[in-house]
DNA sequence: GAGTTTGAAACT
DNA sequence: CAGTTTCAAACTC
């Protein structure tokens, strides 16, 4: 297979095969124990994904997997070409894959704008949901299997649950490509047919919130695109130009991600990281609370004071932290100033004599927070039939009192990444089928006892990412994460062996 | 909708 | 690693 370039001759820096890193092994091969027969089975010409990052990046990517398309496509590629294809519960015709399909099935025409709440990653398996509702079977099977969010998990259930959401991801991605019921080629020629503007237009409105990125010199392959940096796909509502990020370019895509990975093995991992807790191993209520998400880089804004959506810790609805470079901080959800109060700062008074207003004006934001998850909370039950996607568990904590349009931060498009993987099997089971955002809400409230041991000990990457470098803008690989306490090994070594076990999931044969 | 501002990402 | 440039979102008018 040959890779795209994307990039025009003239492009620098990538036009010289950006994608391949020597010396580096493809991820899935070391990911998947299985996947040997599947390498060897490459086309020798199939660009080779390389994948630097050791452990605590595999264990983001393992996340992340549920929510990159492309990457399952590229997964489900492989299982295609290689006759032992771990299907049985992904695919039974995968040679009838098309990638445009999976491109397609989030453009499933739909007037329910509660879709739109979660673009990117969402759209992708939002429309999944939407599909479910002429298929049980993909909403039994996508969402139930995916980290154990329903009783029927018990199915899928793994003693691992990074496997579990591989699994999921699995499913996500080849029950929405494969499922006859899905309906999506006629939705699929009815964008292909219209025009960037009128299917634009047809948006508006209706689902304005849908709207994604306008990429106009990134071909949508850099962090610059949300889309891309989400892990998702440009799809109907992007407004980007001589766009790579679609399934139709699935090598470039993912040969790209693995040289911004290379260059950044967390560049794709969830920006907000919850429970940062300085001290997880304690194990106290406080590392429980949403509010104690930080960035995982900080930000470094100047002028925004952290109080407008050019921060991405207030775009993200946490507060800044040690690990910003913010000045004048006056995030309305936690300045740095007040980080070492952490999981509370955006929650509580501080008794910051720097500036009353900015205390009380932060206790009003988080009043109005509160009132708007309240009332979120209520709005969203009526779409709990929703079903809500591991996708989701990558939000904001907070509903952010967003602006006017009503349009959702970009931003919350899904993180990405695996941002919340690991929270979202902490609260799977509970918030099965529920909007994104209520997930993280409700997170919070789940007992202690009810989060599996295992997600207990690496439900946040933050750990790892935390101490790696905590002023770094461009986040090192968190090696000295990746020898975690006796304790914590034991989990996480878990995850870590389960994300190998993605194409396992399916039994051979 | 066009133009400006902003800060992350990318690059040097 | 710091400084600069590029980029696209957020914002303003």
């Amino acid at each position: 297979m040959q890779i795209v370039n994307p990039f025009g001759p003239g492009e620098q820096n990538e036009k010289e095969d950006p994608f391949t890193q020597p010396g580096e092994t493809i991820e899935l091969t070391q990911m998947d124990p299985t996947h040997d027969n599947l390498a060897a089975n490459e086309d020798p010409d199939k660009i080779i994904i390389s994948n630097p990052s050791k452990a605590v990046s595999n264990l983001h990517r393992g996340m992340r997997r549920r929510c990159l398309d492309f990457e399952k496509v590229g997964a489900r590629r492989k299982n295609i070409e290689d006759g032992s294809s771990s299907g049985s519960v992904v695919v039974q015709s995968d040679e009838k894959i098309t990638y445009e399909n999976t491109q397609l099935v989030p453009f499933k025409p739909s007037s329910d704008s509660s879709r739109c709440i979660l673009p990117g990653i969402g759209l992708h398996l939002n429309a999944l949901a939407i599909n479910a509702k002429d298929s049980k079977k993909i909403k039994h099977e996508t969402f139930s299997s995916s980290v154990t969010l329903s009783g029927s998990a018990a199915s899928f259930h793994s003693p691992t649950s990074g496997q579990e959401l591989d699994e999921s991801l699995t499913l996500v991605s080849a029950e929405r490509d494969m499922d006859p019921n899905d309906n999506v080629v006629p939705f699929v020629e009815d964008f292909s047919q219209t025009s960037p503007k009128k299917k634009r237009r047809r948006l508006e409105g209706e689902a304005e919130a849908c709207k994604r990125c306008n990429c106009k010199k990134s071909k949508c392959l850099k962090l610059y695109c949300e889309c891309f940096a989400a892990g998702v796909y440009c799809i109907e509502p992007c407004a980007c130009q001589d766009c790579f990020n679609k399934p139709i370019h699935e090598d470039t895509v993912l040969a790209t991600r693995k040289q911004i990975e290379s260059r950044n093995p967390l560049a794709f991992a969830p920006k907000v990281i919850r429970s940062s807790e300085p001290a997880p191993e304690i194990g106290d209520e406080s590392s429980k609370t949403p509010a104690s998400a930080r960035h995982k880089r900080g930000c470094n804004c100047k002028k925004s004071s952290c109080l407008k959506k050019y921060c991405e810790c207030y775009q993200g609805g946490v507060g800044c932290s040690l690990n910003c470079r913010c000045e004048g901080c006056k995030n309305a959800f936690g300045r740095k100033d007040d980080f070492p109060n952490l999981g509370s700062a955006s929650v509580e008074m501080e008794d910051e004599p720097e500036d009353e207003t900015e205390a009380s004006e932060k206790n009003g934001v988080d009043k109005t927070l509160q009132k708007t998850e309240i009332q979120n909370n209520d709005e969203q039950h009526p779409h709990s039939a929703l079903p809500t996607t591991p996708l989701r568990f990558s939000r904001p904590l907070v509903q952010l009192p967003f602006s006017s349009k009503g349009k959702p931060p970009r931003s919350f498009l899904g993180v990405g990444s695996s941002s919340g993987l690991y929270t979202g099997q902490r609260y799977g089971k509970q918030n099965f089928l529920r909007p994104q955002w209520k997930f993280e809400k409700q997170f919070q409230n789940v007992p202690d006892d009810e989060i599996p041991e295992i997600l207990r000990e690496n439900h946040s990457p933050s750990s790892g990412i935390k101490t790696s470098s905590p002023n770094s803008k461009r986040v090192s690989p968190p090696q000295s994460n990746l020898e975690p306490s006796p304790g914590r090994r034991s989990g996480r070594k878990l995850i870590l062996q389960s994300i190998p076990s993605f194409p396992s999931l399916t039994p051979h044969h």
